[in-house]
RNA sequence: CGGGGCGUAGCGUAGUGGCUAGCGCGCUUGGUUUGGGACCAAGAGAUCGGGAGUUCGAAUCUCCCCGCCCCGACCA
């Protein structure tokens, strides 16, 4: 039982400055969390009970689905990290350290690496698979900006489940075995979430989802369709257009369009001369990037910027993508800024991209290559050719859904999992092989699977919270059951410690005010503050032999009995 | 890394060159209170983020450094 006269406790009656998001500045206020660092926080008794009732639920779930748990150092040698090249690429997010022989360490972001180890090292026959086992440890990360006080931290709690599988039907299974063992997990958690559809990226592999938990204050944007309840992370949003009949558009037209670099000016220019019913989508836009040292041209419509991070996502092996600078345009003097067209991107040696709107047979409005000309009737497939077809143009809310047609919605979200299908590529650089059937050697495939546990906490605070404070689940909450006793009288205090004795000999945790200073209000305020979900009031109605229930999640309150008390607070469980 | 803001007691803050750095919360002691963050009285608690400089005099002005927050870039 927490006894609140001894807890290691203090409340706070002011926000905290440095928090912005009602989870951080709700756990700071509350006394479960205290900042030490930028992205580094301390747990106090409260906030570590209830890191622990998340990781319990997860760790359930887990080990129901065959899962087994084990358990990495989070200081590693680097040796593992430089056979996959993450020693270097993972970059500057990653902690690196040295022992007092100079040996190069670092604080593990994640241990796809180890994990491949240990089973390389235990493991050598197709017999022992498939095999799924996980940890929950600290990670790691040196964000560029760590923020939102525990959502986004330097350190942090992670689940990472790793599976290992022969074949590519065998990781299939496995994913959704974890896909199945997440939608549990977050159920028993209460979380309100979606399955999206993202992109590997930098982890590599091919599919991936990520559990996203809808909130205001989430820093991931994803699209979601109201209709059928497509999904998906903004970067692996689908367009679909169908192919355009250009059979009756005329040939390409030259036009003098002196000062119209930008497509505002263009389309004022167009409207004058043409007598209106022009707009940004009827011009066609040509993005010039930097992918990798190599010069990419990337089409979208005019109306529309291109998203970088759309772009990357869907070219495979880009490093780093960037617009064109003043200093790229010298190395290429054929393009006349503000005016390029596709026409002659061939002539030019510049690879094209476009986006799916600029689907063959649709005309366009768009640059002639010459400085204060454009031209018209630029058909795709007719007057240029693009190399290829990648997402590139920004994701609007009111997009058609890809699977329905519907307009989507665009929404924030917190990721509170992620799940890939990694494939070979860590068991191929870390030689992870096992003998089929006829002895011969195979390359292990493999899945990775993450929960942010202590992000979790955060996420549930953000749906949960009220006006007045937190607001947990009955399994996540630091008690299921807050006893206040107000007023001096000794008989209440010894009702109050009674009944929690009683209630705790039923399994049924609780947290105990029998502070004899505060006055009730006060009591009361910390009690709605730490957000438990059962209040039970044991003050000024005590002399009639009753007590009060309060519901913090409905408000409702209710007096009973105080001998009907116990009996009525177990038939909530 | 770019832009913006901030750093004064455990927390929230006032204080734009002047005397002993002020207030609220919290904390201690005594008293009065006791169902919605009570009241009275007396206290404890601050090298004003650090360093250098300007000045008769610096929390306050200048320079350098450090730290924190927000937006962006970046990010399982």
């Amino acid at each position: 039982m927490l006894r609140m006269s001894t807890l290691f406790l203090r409340t706070l009656r002011d926000d905290p400055a440095d928090a912005e998001v009602a989870s951080h500045k709700l756990l700071v206020r509350a006394g479960y969390i205290r900042r030490i660092s930028a992205g580094i926080y301390s747990w106090l008794p409260l906030g570590y009970i209830t890191l622990r009732n998340v990781e319990r639920i997860i760790r359930e779930e887990m080990d129901n689905a065959g899962f087994q748990e084990v358990h990495f150092p989070a200081l590693l040698p680097k040796d593992a990290y430089e056979a996959t090249n993450r020693w270097s690429e993972y970059g500057p997010d990653l902690f690196r350290l040295q022992d007092r022989k100079g040996g190069d360490y670092l604080l593990g972001p994640t241990h796809e690496e180890m994990f491949t180890l240990m089973v390389k090292g235990e493991y050598s026959s197709y017999k022992d698979l498939p095999l799924s086992i996980y940890q929950i440890q600290t990670k790691y990360r040196d964000e560029a900006r760590p923020r939102s006080g525990i959502i986004r931290g330097r350190e942090f709690v992670m689940k990472d489940s790793y599976s290992f599988d022969v074949t590519d039907d065998g990781l299939e299974v496995s994913y959704q075995k974890h896909r199945d063992a997440y939608i549990k997990t977050f159920d028993r958690l209460d979380l309100k979430y979606n399955i999206v559809s993202a992109m590997a990226g930098a982890m590599g592999g091919s599919k991936s989802e990520e559990f996203l938990a809808p909130c205001p204050t989430g820093e991931d944007t994803y699209v979601l369709c109201p209709k059928c309840g497509y999904a998906a992370n903004v970067e692996a949003m689908k367009t679909i257009v169908a192919p355009a009949d250009a059979t009756g558009i005329g040939p390409i037209e030259e036009l003098d369009t002196p000062n119209t670099p930008t497509i505002e000016t263009l389309v004022d220019e167009l409207n004058k001369r043409f007598g209106g019913g022009y707009t940004g989508a009827a011009t066609l836009k040509n993005v010039m990037l930097m992918a990798d040292d190599k010069a990419i041209s990337v089409l979208v419509p005019g109306d529309r910027e291109v998203d970088l991070k759309r772009v990357q996502a869907n070219l495979a092996g880009i490093k780093e993508l960037r617009v064109f600078e003043d200093e790229d345009f010298k190395k290429y003097p054929s393009l006349v800024k503000g005016y390029i067209g596709p026409q002659d991107a061939k002539k030019n040696g510049i690879t094209v991209y476009a986006d799916p709107r600029i689907a063959p047979g649709t005309s366009w409005v768009t640059g002639a290559n010459k400085k204060d000309r454009h031209a018209r009737n630029v058909v795709a497939g007719r007057d240029f050719e693009v190399d290829g077809y990648v997402e590139a143009a920004e994701v609007r809310a009111g997009d058609s859904c890809p699977s329905c047609a519907t307009p989507v919605v665009i929404d924030r979200a917190i990721e509170i999992g992620h799940i890939f299908q990694l494939g070979r590529k860590y068991a191929k650089a870390l030689d992870l092989t096992v003998l089929d059937k006829d002895g011969k050697s195979q390359v292990v495939t493999m899945g990775s699977y993450g929960i942010g546990v202590s992000r979790a906490v955060a996420a549930i605070a953000e749906q949960t919270h009220d006006q007045i404070g937190l607001n947990w689940p009955v399994e996540i909450a630091p008690a299921k059951v807050h006893i206040v006793a107000t007023g001096k009288d000794d008989a209440i205090f010894n009702f109050a410690e009674q009944l929690g004795n009683d209630l705790e000999a039923n399994g049924i945790s609780v947290m105990l005010d029998d502070r004899r200073d505060p006055s009730a209000g006060v009591k009361f305020k910390d009690a709605e503050l730490i957000g438990n979900p059962y209040i039970v009031v044991v003050g000024k109605s005590f002399a009639d032999g009753k007590v009060e229930l309060r519901i913090r999640k409905t408000g409702e309150k209710s007096e009973i009995a105080a001998t009907q008390a116990l009996a009525k607070i177990k038939s909530y469980f």
